[in-house]
RNA sequence: GCCAAUUUAGCUCAGCUGGUAGAGCAACGCAUUCGUAAUGCGUAGGUCCGGGGUUCGAGUCCCCGAAUUGGCUCCA
């Protein structure tokens, strides 16, 4: 008998070699309907496999997301059998789950194509070969024997995978005809697909190198139930509603032109209204932590890139140099603020009484990205960084990340962001030389880093090889509309631009010693930043933000003339309709109508003329009465305020 | 950069196996004052992404290039 112990802390016996299905039937028919994969002694694992020792487990479902792994990843072996199927001579690569779906790299062969309107003969074979119940079986094999057998098959990717393998520790998984090198787990059978959808096809580098030979990705999604599937399209179609590409279209916020270059967006007026306003709320931020505002021009001699190492790093990546009239004179657009503001602080003599110095600039930078890369304003070649540069003694370094870490907060909260994480980004330590500077520097970075996050009670995730080539960072990574992770916010410290553009301070000991850097970007880039935005809020923003608070409407065209001079006035707000005052019901109901997309709304006509006056109506409250434009402008600048200090009382 | 798909009126899209471009919405005009998922009639609007080729004839087929989209790689 072994002994099992449950979440709930309860234990009980069964005999030895009782699976975790058997387990489950013991405790309710319905549990073990919906029990996909169980979690023994920390480790998951199938529902048929015999556990012969004491203990602790914990059944999973599809409300938990190891049980949607065993489904999905048992769907992919489906996928699989299903492939080799319909393409004979068909090699696979990996096939895992993913975190929604799951995915399979396979080398269809010579001269064989699998495209996306393949996707709906394959789907009908996984339908066809689910509905047979097929049982996934494991077998543990030994190293010689699983490379006879893929060998065999010719399957040349298997058989690679193999040779890192150790010993012992191969095990297969086998359903009707496929058999797959699997560590698993597995779904008991394939019955329990109701419900399939093969979503796209990809290309992918072989083990992720792009020196090794591209393989084809199908990409999938399955369910227990077909109502699920009919859920997880509903919200796909939701979704790309929220796109920044189509509500920045449709809200005329910012466009592209093939004249002007891929990936320099263009801020169309409402858009330049709303990054004005993004860009005033955050200085008004960093004004209260004593930031300082600079600007710097948008391309700087090379050789100043030379001596930050961006050159050697990036050079022959980036927009190529500018040449002059004058012989062997030349210059880069910038790729980032930081050596300019290197420069600034080196103006002049600095005392570590005037640290900490903060240079805050919205600096706009020229990124050469590659063509695939490009994707709305998330990633583009010309962008705004809400940058800044902190310089301070190594004493002050926490104390100013922490107030960092603080700002980004104020800004999160005030746009509504929850959905984020914190990751702290490190070294890849096995890639050593893509990094500049020395081992101690950066394991005194990374030991700040890490520390102001906790002293901060920050959850964060830690990920290797993710840090600029100066130093670590901490970034914020939130998701846009369809689950995609774009970093936003990053906080850098950084020892080694200073070393390199030989920075210094006088210290109360009267010698002169090294800064500390820290570079940060709360928004990370406007372009990134307002598009992620709009994909939160659907385009619905606070009043403080929005570049649509104001639509006027002319009572009938003979005020056409005094609603134009009202709309200049208020900084091109939107004029809508134009009203006859034939129907007062309709009247009333296009006010209502137009006062659910604009907050406010300024009836012109209603009034007398003489007065100057308009009646001015604030959605959710009704009629404020009439007022002059003057009136009406500290009303809403008021509302504008107030809105902001509750931002800042937080 | 790589793999794949896409690119037709301002927007969203249709154009089967090659025969000389169409719809809805938007715009404009007239009518209507009944409608605000948003009236009726009409008008205007297109080097069918660009360049070559095949053909009597190409939006449709072939080649080259560009941009966009989904991934991969990359991301200071």
């Amino acid at each position: 008998m072994i002994n099992i112990k449950f979440p709930d802390g309860t234990t009980r016996s069964f005999a030895s070699g009782t699976t975790g299905m058997e387990i489950a039937r013991s405790i309710s028919q319905r549990l073990a309907k919906e029990v996909l994969s169980v979690s023994v002694n920390g480790e998951t694992w199938d529902l048929t496999r015999g556990i012969t020792t004491d203990a602790e487990i914990k059944l999973y479902t599809w409300d938990d997301a190891e049980g949607r792994h065993a489904f999905w990843h048992s769907s992919s072996h489906l996928m699989a059998e299903a492939l080799q199927a319909l393409y004979p001579g068909v090699k696979f690569g990996i096939g895992p789950a993913i975190e929604n779906g799951f995915y399979y790299d396979v080398d269809p062969g010579e001269g064989v194509a699998i495209q996306e309107k393949d996707l709906p003969a394959i789907e009908k074979k996984m339908m066809e070969l689910a509905r047979r119940n097929e049982v996934f079986c494991r077998e543990d094999v030994g190293k010689q024997e699983a490379l006879g057998h893929f060998n065999k098959l010719n399957e040349t990717y298997k058989v690679e995978l193999i040779n890192d393998l150790a010993d012992g520790t191969i095990t297969y998984y086998r359903q009707g005809d496929f058999t797959d090198l699997c560590r698993g787990p597995h779904l008991p059978d394939t019955s329990y697909i109701k419900a399939i959808k093969l979503t796209a096809v990809a290309g992918a580098y072989w083990r992720g190198d792009e020196h090794n030979k591209m393989l084809t990705r199908v990409y999938g999604i399955t369910f227990p139930k077909q109502s699920l599937l009919d859920e997880w399209t509903r919200l796909m179609e939701e979704a790309k509603q929220r796109d920044h590409r189509k509500i920045g279209k449709e809200m005329e916020l910012f466009m592209f032109s093939q004249a002007v270059g891929s990936g320099l967006p263009m801020w169309l007026p409402k858009g330049a209204m709303l990054r004005d306003r993004l860009e005033a709320f955050l200085r008004r931020v960093q004004k209260k932590y004593d930031y300082l505002q600079v600007i710097t021009p948008h391309i700087g001699n090379v050789n100043l890139y030379k001596t930050s190492g961006h050159f050697e790093k990036y050079g022959k990546d980036s927009f190529q140099v500018i040449t002059t009239p004058q012989e062997g004179e030349e210059f880069m657009l910038k790729p980032m603020n930081c050596p300019h503001h290197c420069e600034m602080f080196k103006y002049k003599p600095r005392s570590y009484r005037d640290l900490p110095v903060r240079f805050a600039e919205f600096g706009t930078v020229y990124r050469y990205e590659q063509s695939g890369e490009l994707h709305g304003l998330t990633r583009v070649r010309g962008f705004t960084q809400d940058d800044a540069h902190l310089f301070c003694t190594p004493d002050q370094l926490k104390e100013e990340f922490k107030k960092v870490i603080d700002i980004i907060f104020i800004i999160f909260k005030a746009l509504d962001f929850k959905d984020f994480t914190a990751q702290v980004s490190l070294r890849d330590p096995a890639r050593r030389e893509k990094y500049i500077g020395s081992d101690e520097n950066w394991e005194k970075a990374e030991r700040a880093i890490i520390e102001a996050a906790a002293e901060k009670g920050l959850q964060t995730t830690v990920e290797l090889g993710e840090a600029a080539f100066y130093g670590p960072k901490l970034d914020f990574m939130v998701r846009d509309a369809i689950g995609r992770k774009w970093q936003l916010g990053t906080i850098q410290v950084d020892y080694n631009l200073p070393e390199r553009f030989e920075l210094e301070y006088t210290g109360a000991d009267n010698q002169k010693h090294r800064p500390v850097m820290i570079h940060r970007a709360p928004f990370g880039s406007m372009e990134r930043f307002v598009a992620v935005l709009i994909e939160h809020t659907a385009g619905k923003f606070p009043l403080w933000l929005t570049p649509e608070q104001v639509v006027v409407l002319p009572i009938s065209e003979k005020y056409n003339e005094y609603a134009r001079k009202i709309s200049n006035l208020l900084n091109n707000a939107d004029i809508r309709t134009v009203l006859d005052d034939r129907n007062e019901k309709i009247g009333r109901k296009i006010r209502d109508n137009e006062l659910k997309k604009t907050p406010y709304m300024l009836v012109v006509g209603e009034q007398e003329l003489t007065e100057e006056k308009v009646s001015v109506r604030r959605q959710g409250e009704g009629d404020k009465g009439a007022m002059n434009i003057e009136e009406f402008t500290k009303m809403i600048n008021e509302e504008v305020e107030s809105q902001l200090n509750a931002i800042d009382n937080y």
